[in-house]
DNA sequence: TGTTAATGTTTGGCATACCTAACTAAATCA
DNA sequence: TGATTTAGTTAGGTATGCCAAACATTAACA
């Protein structure tokens, strides 16, 4: 029963926002809507009959628009995707907050479940392996920054790494 | 002069797909584009007349289709990306393989260059970086495949890491 | 070289998703 | 409560990008 429909990436946006108003506003409002998505009051209108017609958003004509069980499903989805890959672009790869965002916002239409998954896996694996980490990531923005890098300061960064590593299992 | 015109995802597929054929059929017929495109032959006439109108490829009619050096610089950017992108999933992720091409192709319109840039030394420091390498990608599968970590094995595997990099130094 | 098959184009139609402008309902305030 | 502002809807229009089917051209081969 597990429908598959493959939303567009217009739809999925308008139920993210939607999801997104009805947590900071208690309720979504047509005007939040079109202001979100940067487009005109008028074109929001003809969106939430179609969401309403595919039963992701309770809508009738002038009253308030919350989403339903199925369409808060595929929203939450949705930000979940968000807020992995901008974690990901931000705190990995360096991404300006705001750039990561905005990016995130048209990966997320992008990957699949599964692939975001491995995405957590993977930075999750990052936070928690002691041969990655917090400092690791400095190492990276540091190789990011320069020509080649110094194999002597890499015995050091091991050297670190290992102490580090024995303090932790000690404490 | 630097025309900074966003193309639609569309259209950027086209010309990968235009360049792909290039290379490995010396030129790109209506057909085939049609054919990888996983649409119907009528409807490429339309985007070629489009891609000449911007001057991204050359065509006539009946005739022989070939990008232009704009437009090869173009589908070669987007080609790049999604290299870089589909070895990330790849080898980093473990996305199977076709898997990982058709993500690929989809996430190559939402990174700009700045981001796959940064995509590309994350992956290059991964590689080069002795704290990482291909055996960090190991434990990175089997963290995926176990409940909790064992710190046990972090601690043999921080060793052979050190090891490793030690043999490099004086090999 | 004439016929046939393959390839490419044109046409008309459809769906999505946006716009503007006019209109309607609801909310606000005097 | 009535006038005005704000919010929401409707209607008509545009652009993209696809389809199917009829048509035109080119290539293949007999």
């Amino acid at each position: 029963m597990n429908k598959k429909i493959d939303f567009s990436e217009s739809l999925e946006d308008y139920l993210e926002i939607i999801l997104n108003l009805q947590n900071t506003h208690k309720v979504a409002r047509s005007k939040d809507i079109a202001e979100k998505m940067g487009i005109q009051r008028g074109s929001v209108t003809g969106m939430l009959k179609n969401l309403a017609k595919k039963g992701l958003i309770n809508y009738e004509p002038y009253g308030f628009i919350t989403l339903t069980r199925e369409g808060k499903k595929i929203a939450q989805e949705i930000e979940r995707r968000h807020k992995i890959i901008k974690d990901f672009l931000f705190r990995v790869l360096q991404i300006k907050s705001e750039k990561a965002d905005a990016i995130a916002c048209r990966m997320e239409h992008a990957m699949d479940r599964p692939t975001v998954n491995m995405l957590v896996k993977f930075t999750d694996f990052i936070d928690n392996c002691p041969r990655a980490g917090a400092d690791w990531i400095e190492a990276f923005v540091n190789f990011c920054s320069t020509e080649k890098p110094d194999r002597k300061k890499c015995k050091n960064c091991l050297e670190q790494c290992m102490t580090h590593y024995n303090s932790l299992l000690s404490g």
